[in-house]
DNA sequence: GCGATCAGCT
DNA sequence: CACAGCTGATCGC
């Protein structure tokens, strides 16, 4: 596709069309309140909740594009100058609430650009998503598939969201007597706190922000900001330590959940002892339901709940896809080409070193680390200087 | 003084 | 190490 034209969680000036795959920051770096390089595209729920994150945005400058057709873009051809067009249809990405892909067809042929996303092969929204994406190629071939790659590593296995928030129920039911803190972000896990709720029949504490987050997600009355309400309180991420936990247990006893599809969640403290991280099973064997105890030998890469600090518990739940998720996609998918849009990572891997096998053309010349062997290629790391999970088409 | 960017941290 | 994001320092207007 011809640069310039449009640009996917990327705010640089240059393009005539912008599209915003999800809200979380590290894609939204470069926006700001007082934008006006031109339109973005987004769903509906990103443009619900844009205000509350940029207040004086131009909202004018918002398009909503449903999920599920096409829609029509109009474009200036940088070639020839005339008038161009292309379309797009939003796929959910089931990343975090209002995420979504973006399939774009144009003379430039099909182009998917994942963001963020879950591909959970055995939910039924992604089987939804399954339909919709082959639908929408109606047997055509994506061109080039711009995929999150934040997991691409076979060493990344970790169970459906569904199993994991199963691991954290047991954890607080296991522990009854004690005050419960989970680490989140400003926006995603929503859905596991609605699980928490729904089966233990208990409100979940949010700081004053994520409340309102919660009410604009139009999400059950199940919130409160009074602690005396519930055990379970739901706190940012940044402020969730080793020493938050103790300063905790100083007044009631407390365990901290982290939901992380990382294998390890914070460095351990000098002198501390224990990250030797015994697993959750072997802690509360015969009531955890995960691993599955029904004889048959887990898969010793698929990560279990991990018992990372006397007050702390690392559990799988994870809003990006596993690498046997997104070797499923792409297999689904069959890009003629794809390139990852995460680009740092201390694991960072072209998408293509584990998956060529899946894409139609694997020619050295198309990857982004074209001067590389092969067997090179896995082990780049990327410069600092992109961050940004983006790309431009 | 304000917004944008960066360093540092978790 | 860093899934994403906060705080505070600094730079430029």
């Amino acid at each position: 596709m011809e640069s310039g034209m449009i640009a996917v969680d990327r705010w640089t000036e240059g393009s005539q069309l912008y599209f915003l795959t999800h809200l979380h920051a590290d894609h939204t770096r470069g926006l700001s309140s007082t934008w006006a390089r031109g339109p973005i595209f987004c769903s509906r729920i990103t443009a619900k909740l844009f205000p509350f994150r940029f207040p004086d945005f131009n909202l004018s400058l918002l398009r909503v594009v449903e999920v599920g057709s096409w829609h029509t873009l109009s474009l200036v051809s940088l070639a020839t100058g005339s008038p161009a067009v292309a379309e797009v249809m939003a796929i959910d990405a089931h990343h975090c609430p209002g995420s979504v892909m973006f399939l774009f067809r144009g003379e430039f042929g099909y182009l998917l650009y994942t963001g963020d996303f879950r591909w959970e092969i055995t939910s039924e929204m992604a089987n939804i998503g399954r339909s919709m994406l082959l639908n929408a190629l109606n047997g055509s071939k994506v061109d080039v598939l711009y995929l999150d790659n934040t997991y691409c590593n076979p060493t990344y296995c970790f169970p459906s969201r569904e199993v994991a928030a199963q691991q954290v129920i047991d954890i607080i039911t296991s522990n009854p007597e004690h005050d419960i803190i989970i680490g989140i972000d400003t926006l995603g896990k929503e859905d596991l706190l609605l699980h928490i709720s729904h089966v233990l029949k208990i409100k979940i504490w949010v700081w004053p922000e994520r409340l309102r987050t919660m009410h604009l997600l139009g999400l059950p009355d199940i919130f409160t900001t009074k602690t005396s309400l519930t055990r379970i309180r739901a706190v940012p991420r940044y402020s969730f330590s080793i020493d938050t936990l103790k300063g905790l247990n100083a007044m009631r006893p407390t365990l901290g959940i982290m939901p992380s599809g990382l294998p390890w969640v914070m460095k351990p403290l000098e002198g501390e002892k224990s990250p030797s991280c015994s697993t959750f099973s072997d802690t509360f064997e015969s009531r955890s339901k995960w691993p599955p105890n029904d004889g048959n030998r887990v898969d010793q890469n698929m990560r279990c709940v991990e018992r990372f600090h006397q007050y702390i518990y690392s559990v799988p739940y994870s809003d990006h896809s596993c690498f046997p998720e997104i070797k499923e996609f792409v297999r689904l998918v069959q890009p003629l080409n794809m390139k990852g849009i995460v680009s740092l990572s201390s694991c960072y891997v072209d998408p293509v070193y584990y998956l060529s096998h899946l894409i139609r053309s694997n020619q050295p010349s198309h990857t982004t680390y074209s001067n590389l062997k092969r067997e090179d290629v896995g082990k780049v790391k990327v410069k600092r200087e992109s961050k940004m999970a983006n790309s431009k088409a």
